[in-house]
RNA sequence: GGUGCGGUAGCUCAGUUGGUAGAGCAAAGGACUGAAAAUCCUUGUGUCGCCGGUUCGAUUCCGGCCCACACCA
């Protein structure tokens, strides 16, 4: 057992195997599991997120699955919160809590904070995003060169999310979004020892497409019908639910949809796997067992 | 069997008035501070169906053949 309280992070992209690995190392160590992925925590989302089946939430106390409402606006910020508030509780009762998922940067806010940020007021954001639907990408170009020369002359001048959060943040308080962003690395009062799976590429690539199809049986089709409404939702930009959504829509048959689904999960994994492979505090297991990742923590502890 | 249309990148296709070719998608690599399963950046790839002919030079023009599709018999 370690000396301080101690978190164990298991990181992977999708459908690596992480779910099944960090229910046993919870048994192992009799503790709970937070989570950190962006759409797990969202109660009306089920087959298409790949969530734990009720069965495996039984076994392990999880945190920030089932947590939130597709109507709640979730990010990383609103994550931090509440994994801190989480681990506060929990490392009051145990020494070891496991933290398992896949969106990198809900790991890192956790991990090492995220700056703070002042609040826009949803009508600004609103208007803004209006503003770009219409007048496209030379309207923001040009008014955010304007509004903000500073994150004009070094951000991404090609990526909208990233110059409409800048817009907003420079319209709603006169300063560039730069200044906001310190990338001060905060302390955390635990221990964080990180772990992330890996797969050979092409037994990965098999295992999504075994579980996109999976899924198909499992009745995505149903559960996407149930949310097409509220398919503008951020919540609702999620591979598994926007192709058949196309689909619904005529754009597409669905065995083109489900094509879609295979390749954008893929092509979501590889993104993961760029995250991670940067993040030089990670040790990496391929193929290994949750005895083989107990053997290893114990030298660590 | 006849007529028409086509055969170019892994896929869908554009193009070359004859000087060995390009878009989208896929793929690979990367970025990432309140949308992150989002969004964005970079980069290849080729016997131009096969065999001949004309030509300094053919993927391009000509002939034959093969294959696919459509229509006619």
């Amino acid at each position: 057992m370690p000396q301080q309280k101690t978190l164990v992070v298991v990181a992977g992209p999708t459908a690596v195997g992480k779910t099944a690995i960090s229910i046993q190392l919870a048994e192992h160590y009799k503790t709970s599991i937070l989570s950190f992925d962006s759409r797990q925590c969202y109660r009306e989302l089920n087959i298409g997120v790949a969530k734990p089946s009720d069965t495996e939430l039984g076994r392990v106390p999880h945190y920030f699955i089932n947590s939130h409402s597709i109507h709640e606006a979730v990010d990383a910020a609103v994550f931090e919160k509440y994994a801190l508030q989480t681990l506060e509780q929990l490392f009051a009762e145990n020494d070891i809590v496991i933290a398992t998922g896949g969106t990198g940067l809900y790991l890192k806010a956790l991990c090492d904070g995220i700056d703070a940020m002042p609040t826009i007021a949803a009508a600004l954001r609103e208007q803004l995003r209006t503003a770009y639907e219409r007048q496209g990408m030379p309207w923001l170009k040009e008014t955010l060169a304007t509004a903000d020369p500073v994150y004009f002359a070094n951000g991404e001048t090609e990526n909208p999310h990233r110059m409409l959060r800048a817009l907003e943040v420079v319209k709603s308080t006169g300063q560039s979004i730069r200044h906001f962003q310190q990338n001060n690395k905060v302390q955390r009062p635990f221990t964080t020892i990180k772990t992330a799976l890996q797969l050979p590429r092409q037994q990965l690539i098999d295992r999504i497409h075994q579980r996109v199809d999976h899924m198909m049986d499992e009745g995505l089709i149903e559960e996407a019908k149930t949310l097409y409404p509220f398919r503008h939702l951020q919540a609702l930009q999620t591979v598994g639910y926007t192709e058949l959504f196309d689909y619904f829509e005529n754009k597409c048959s669905l065995s083109t949809a489900v094509e879609n689904i295979k390749t954008h999960t893929r092509q979501y994994a590889k993104r993961q796997m760029t995250w991670f492979r940067k993040d030089t505090g990670i040790y990496w297991f391929e193929n290994a067992s949750p005895s083989a990742i107990i053997e290893w923590l114990q030298t660590q502890f």
